[in-house]
RNA sequence: GGCUGGGUAGCUCAGUUGGUUAGAGCAAACGACUCAUAAUCGUUAGGUCGUGGGUUCAACUCCCACCCCAGCCA
């Protein structure tokens, strides 16, 4: 039986959950799925990482107890996945008193075999970064990493003899033994290797940290936060001596095999993958495989290292205010489409940019457009032309008229994919070593999901194409079997690949196959072969578009409008200076259609108190309701030059505080020639709330 | 400063052991179609393959130097 023990990384609890985070358990989460239609017993963790100095700064700076602390960060965490459509069967806590015990256990073990030893230690110490420096690492006699102050501190403290497993750990790369995906990253560790591996303080002094696990030897310790955090993948699964507790504690999950549960660390040890970002590739590629090596455990056999989203321009975003979490969208455009924007639009390992523009590109070309428009299509023809029932196809040895080159090329194209060679890529598959996996699961076998996905959809690609070349629409009418075969075949290949992005988009993809006449469960991909799909079922009505095309782009904000004064905007009438470039930049359509103007009628306006530039009004906007809006235009208008009146308004301004008071919104002025503001106004009768464009 | 990876079409990236006209998707232009979510299909256009040298009959591919980006390490 193959095995997939799939983790993320314990996440620490310091702040709330990012796109980083939200990305390496999908990708995680993914890979599972994708290992579930393969026919493994999977098992997939995640957790959080709840000890350490600045779990303990943040709380002290809350008044809070730690672990009160800590109990309600790692909920906002909890409820991220399954909105995530994340599917983790543990979330681990290091606060556990299972994990204690493991730690603790891990701990004497290393000391009692001399593999712990106490030295004095002195240096630079960063209580930011939870490290010493040496001197020549300080820059301007501070923190490197954080630019915090350092404190020169002289300490007496515990080492894991790490460098014992260094010529271990190499062989252990070079050969296979730890694969670390993409191969990249490993040379990074081998290189990292090449110079001479130190032995690893795994203590803090209680004098300055409290918060985490005592060792077990000296009780005037706690222990460094990863060597803690990292076995929390053995713990979940019951390994050194966590069993008994696990099984009180994890009922349903964790029984042994034997009776009749889903294994514990016999079962899952090692057959582990663990996904994780590369800023944590040295803490799982070094400092876990040698502790496990030092307590006689096998190593792990597979890492997956991803790479980090870019945000890009960080001044503009600074200079917004309102950095866009990734995570928002997700819940604005909707979960699925972010799942696939994250999987489709990075290649594993490597960097990229996120952006709301990027994500709506991909979700309405590939999702809506192509694949959406697609099912869309092919089950109104079926409806139109065959009952509502899934028509059937042209027997192969038929004597109807030979396929047409497209639907043969997407018929071949989806029986590449799953492997069904039995009539199915010609030469190509016949000549291919038979021992050689699908291209699928070799794929999958080096982390490559987006190459998955990318097949998956050029799959769809070719099906349109087919679908337009056959035109069934069309040719019902005079040949009604070959139009049956088509449409026939294109709702087969939408079930191949609806199979093939379910672990990428499940809930969609569960619609697609329900939608193309498929009642059964998601097929394995062994199992995948086509012309499963029987003819004769009953299609389900016509439902909405499976992913509605995303219309208008929200806010980019162009600069110049940012820029701008928070409580009016001005359009300046003089001439630019010299040199300068005239005006801002050209922006697109979408960028102007993203402003949300208003016709607002002004019920009251007041001077604000203990201001001489601002008034506050009340504006009508119609279905928007009334909003409150500070303008500066106390000094050039009068409330009564303003109530009653109409006035133009950005009403899709993110709100403001001024003056202890919120703005709502931005009233549209002009700069006169003598420097005065004039509102602006609309022309003729247009009601409150009617949108200007 | 050292090491690793990268710099290929407007954008994001493929390019196998050097070998004909350097590919794909998106964006663009034109055309087709009308079953469909202003979707889909087809065609076209667009690249001194970071810079400069070198090896070779032949270089995106190999070698040297340099520049730029990212990461790791110090």
């Amino acid at each position: 039986m193959r095995r997939f023990y799939a983790t993320t990384p314990i996440y620490y609890v310091n702040a709330r959950p990012h796109i980083g985070h939200a990305y390496c358990t999908v990708v995680a989460d993914c890979a599972r799925r994708y290992e579930q239609l393969r026919g493994a017993s999977t098992y997939f963790l995640t957790g959080s990482d709840e000890h350490g100095q600045k779990v303990q700064e943040a709380a002290d700076k809350r008044g809070m107890n730690p672990q009160a602390h800590v109990d309600e960060l790692h909920r906002a965490f909890l409820t991220l996945w399954p909105e995530l459509h994340c599917l983790p069967d543990q979330f681990i806590r290091t606060t556990e008193a299972r994990h204690r015990h493991v730690v603790q256990r891990a701990l004497q073990q290393l000391f009692d075999a001399g593999l712990i030893e106490a030295r004095v230690f002195e240096g630079w110490y960063s209580t930011a970064a939870e490290r010493f420096w040496t001197e020549k690492d300080l820059v301007d006699g501070k923190c490197p990493d954080t630019g915090q102050a350092v404190v020169w501190l002289q300490e007496r403290n515990y080492f894991f003899l790490m460098s014992r497993y260094q010529q271990p750990l190499i062989e252990a790369l070079q050969s296979g033994t730890m694969r670390i995906l993409p191969a990249n990253r490993a040379n990074e560790v081998l290189g990292f290797l090449r110079e001479p591996l130190q032995d690893l303080c795994i203590s803090r002094p209680k004098s300055r940290l409290q918060w985490g696990i005592e060792l077990p030897f000296d009780r005037d310790f706690v222990c460094y936060v990863w060597f803690d955090a990292l076995l929390n993948y053995v713990t979940a699964i019951g390994g050194l001596g966590a069993e008994a507790e696990n099984r009180a504690l994890l009922p349903e999950a964790l029984q042994p095999e034997s009776e009749g549960g889903r294994g514990s660390f016999a079962t899952w040890w090692p057959s582990v993958t663990h996904f994780l970002g590369k800023d944590i590739l040295t803490t799982h590629a070094v400092y876990w495989p040698t502790m496990l090596m030092a307590l006689g455990l096998p190593i792990p056999r597979t890492l997956v290292v991803t790479g980090w989203w870019l945000m890009g321009d960080a001044k503009m975003s600074k200079s917004l205010g309102n950095v866009v979490d990734p995570l928002d969208l997700g819940r604005r455009h909707g979960m699925e489409r972010l799942r696939f924007f994250l999987l489709r639009e990075m290649a594993v390992g490597q960097d990229a940019n996120f952006s709301e523009e990027a994500l709506i590109r991909r979700a309405n070309t590939e999702l809506a457009n192509d694949l959406g428009n697609l099912l869309q299509r092919v089950t109104t023809l079926a409806h139109r032309s065959f009952g509502g029932l899934v028509p059937a196809p042209t027997p192969a040895d038929g004597a109807a008229r030979p396929l047409s080159p497209a639907l043969r090329s997407a018929i071949a194209m989806g029986r590449y994919l799953v492997g069904d060679e039995a009539t199915g890529w010609g030469a190509a598959a016949a000549d291919a070593d038979p021992g050689q996996a699908l291209p699928i699961t070799r794929n999958l076998d080096e982390a490559r999901l987006h190459s998955v996905l990318a097949d998956a959809m050029a799959l769809v690609g070719r099906l349109n194409a087919a679908l337009s070349a056959d035109a069934p629409f069309k040719t019902v009418k005079d040949d009604p079997v070959t139009a049956a075969n088509t449409v026939y075949h294109v709702l087969e290949g939408l079930r191949v690949a609806a199979t093939l992005l379910w672990p990428a988009i499940p809930v969609a993809a569960e619609d697609v196959l329900r939608r193309v006449g498929w009642h059964g469960p998601v097929p394995l991909l062994a199992s995948l072969r086509w012309g499963d799909l029987p003819a004769g079922q009953e299609l389900p009505p016509i439902g909405a578009p499976l992913f509605a095309r995303i219309e208008a782009l929200p806010p980019p904000a162009p600069a110049a409008v940012v820029d701008a004064p928070l409580t009016a905007t001005s359009i300046s009438t003089a001439p630019a200076a010299e040199g300068e470039v005239a005006g801002p930049p050209i922006i697109g359509y979408e960028a102007f259609a993203a402003l949300d103007l208003r016709v607002g009628v002004v019920l009251q306006a007041e001077a604000m108190p203990k201001s001489n530039k601002l008034l506050r009004l009340q504006v009508d906007l119609g279905p928007l309701g009334t909003r409150q809006i500070l303008a500066g235009v106390a000094l050039h208008l009068t409330p009564k030059q303003l109530v009653g009146t109409r006035i133009l308004v950005l009403a899709n301004l993110a709100p403001r505080k001024l003056m202890g008071q919120e703005s709502q919104g931005m009233m549209l002025l002009a700069e006169g020639p003598d420097g005065v503001l004039l509102p602006m106004r609309p022309d003729g009768e247009a009601p409150a709330g009617s949108r200007v464009s």
